[in-house]
DNA sequence: CTGAAAGCGCTTACAG
DNA sequence: CTGAAAGCGCTTACAG
């Protein structure tokens, strides 16, 4: 059943049924009551694909997520940012065309999703440094979105949330309980959420009137192994500049010092305070419950997504960027509040 | 630049250029190369919505979730049932539409893309019993594979994988460490996969030649708060009748339980033996690390997907459904392996 | 082997 | 206010 058909039964042109689909001005009223009467007599749903090829639309727009589980691990609230964007996107009609693919084969396969015209625009989070996929989409004129990332060479909108002050926030409350010796164990730095997380530890050192030391800095992935090696060096340090404190860069990384500290028959955080970021669903349950960094991430997609959706729609997008609030969520492993008896 | 640009720079017609592009017989080798080099050079992509109105194909497949919170929960690995499905899905060519939607809206949502003619298919997690989606799309010989559901009315395909094997073994594992009250706390049975759970249970107490009491037998949302206030319930029964173990049937359950525990004063596994559900990635930083069940989703994701495709090119789908094995993860809190020390 | 023509189901100036 | 016509960019019998 086409608009051919609604226009026959309801004895108007196609051209009718068009504009009172699409609720259009010019149409008389007992028309439109009578085409939307067989419309509705009907069941019609308008052929998006044929709708499409006509606007030169797609009326999708496109998720990227990395498929190297390493990256996925940084993600843990993924389908939190999922299922923030899809509302945005499907209350506005659009669909959300979801793009998994290995992190070096991404930028061809999203370039070639968009000359198929299959995409109207992109949401792009993890996006490193270096990586030239901004550029490609801007000199299309395509419209992008980016989560997660920050200082991108031109003006392509972007959403983050305060890694920066989250950080500091942590590490603060690590040196307000005596902590002189604090330890940041950063993910991979190329990402900005990580650079602007190392950031607010050294400004927090700085604040307490305390140098940061190179020994006590370390990058790496977001996993549990990653925490359990580098606490072991860590501690193999000389007594007078073994760290007594540790921010970590995820739950799992935290979860990997706590096992390996257990290991060293030491008391969290009687003899080594920690704190994570994410605030995995499991987080609250540790041994000790975990003091972490909770991301706003629905807050993230829904702007991302209505950014995006303004600048399809021809809009300027004022502001290009936002930063969110993370808010800090202090348990007992920091040792900086919560009862807690192991 | 459209077929019609490279018809004409390569001097045949759209149709010839058309055949080229589909790897279609009965074009000349001098003119296939000659047309692939125009191609090459325009750097020409063929624009998948005009194909797809030809073709009345959208070369998209569905993916559904559910947006209710409470559902969600049990999709810890929900991200690796996309990539799964992802994968697949774009090794053929297509696209995957994520259609995130509150449960109550899913199936008028879902019949309007279909009717849309957005999809070529779709894949469904998270059925329940009761739920008529599966007949409506089979109405319309709409291609659907269900995934972690079963025993559903129709043909429709289905993957799921061994809930009630997974179940059978963990408690086991408990009635042999000489537990002989040992408590379930299911999932909402309406799901399939939390009455396969159940029969499980079941079937390892009668092995173990003890008797279901139904006081020891508890149904529930997946969440933490639920594992912490049933568990409460059942050490509050009278000292003969009080479990002394308890399958959970999520991570989160399990942690609940071990939060109340410690509440009580009691050891586990000493006091208490427990297990969970998920593997989810801090499930082995638990204190005591947690017993627990990993699905193999990856593996059900990819299947689905394949049947699908397969379902969608017109094939007959053999075997119509899928049983993955479920992997059991013996860890220290259920007493019965795993060295661990508190 | 090659191409002209019709068609997929819409939308959009434009004329009346 | 209404409709005829052209067009969106492909594919597919069909004729040559």
């Amino acid at each position: 059943v086409t608009i051919h058909d609604i226009a026959r039964l309801a004895r108007v042109s196609p051209a009718t049924v068009s504009k009172v689909l699409n609720n259009r001005e010019g149409v008389g009223n007992e028309t439109r009551a009578r085409v939307r009467a067989v419309v509705e007599e009907l069941d019609y749903r308008v052929s998006v694909v044929a709708q499409n090829l006509a606007t030169r639309r797609s009326q999708a727009i496109g998720l990227v997520f990395p498929l190297l589980a390493s990256e996925l691990v940084m993600h843990p609230v993924l389908w939190q940012l999922i299922g923030a964007v899809g509302d945005v996107v499907s209350e506005q009609g659009y669909s959300l065309t979801l793009i998994t693919v290995p992190a070096l084969d991404r930028n061809q396969r999203v370039l070639g999703e968009v000359q198929a015209g299959r995409l109207d625009g992109i949401i792009l989070p993890d996006v490193r440094a270096g990586d030239d996929i901004i550029e490609r989409l801007a000199e299309r004129d395509f419209p992008a979105v980016v989560v997660g990332s920050r200082d991108l060479v031109n003006g392509t909108a972007w959403v983050d949330c305060d890694h920066d002050q989250a950080v500091y926030e942590l590490a603060t409350l690590l040196l307000d309980e005596g902590h002189e010796r604090v330890a940041l164990m950063n993910g991979p730095e190329e990402l900005s959420a990580c650079a602007l997380r190392r950031a607010g530890y050294q400004r927090a050192l700085e604040a307490a009137g305390i140098g940061v030391r190179e020994e006590l800095l370390r990058t790496g992935p977001f996993d549990a192994e990653y925490g359990r090696t580098q606490l072991k060096e860590l501690l193999d340090l000389p007594e007078g500049r073994r760290p007594t404190a540790i921010v970590a860069g995820s739950d799992l990384i935290a979860a990997g010092c706590l096992d390996a500290a257990r290991d060293y028959g030491l008391q969290v955080p009687g003899d080594l305070a920690l704190t994570g970021f994410d605030d995995q669903p499991l987080a609250a349950f540790l041994h000790p419950p975990l003091t972490t960094a909770r991301m706003p991430i629905t807050d993230m997609g829904r702007a991302a997504a209505e950014m995006l959706l303004r600048r399809i729609a021809g809009e300027e997008v004022r502001p290009a960027s936002i930063v969110f609030p993370t808010e800090v969520v202090v348990r007992a492993s920091s040792g900086s509040g919560g009862r807690w008896a192991p």
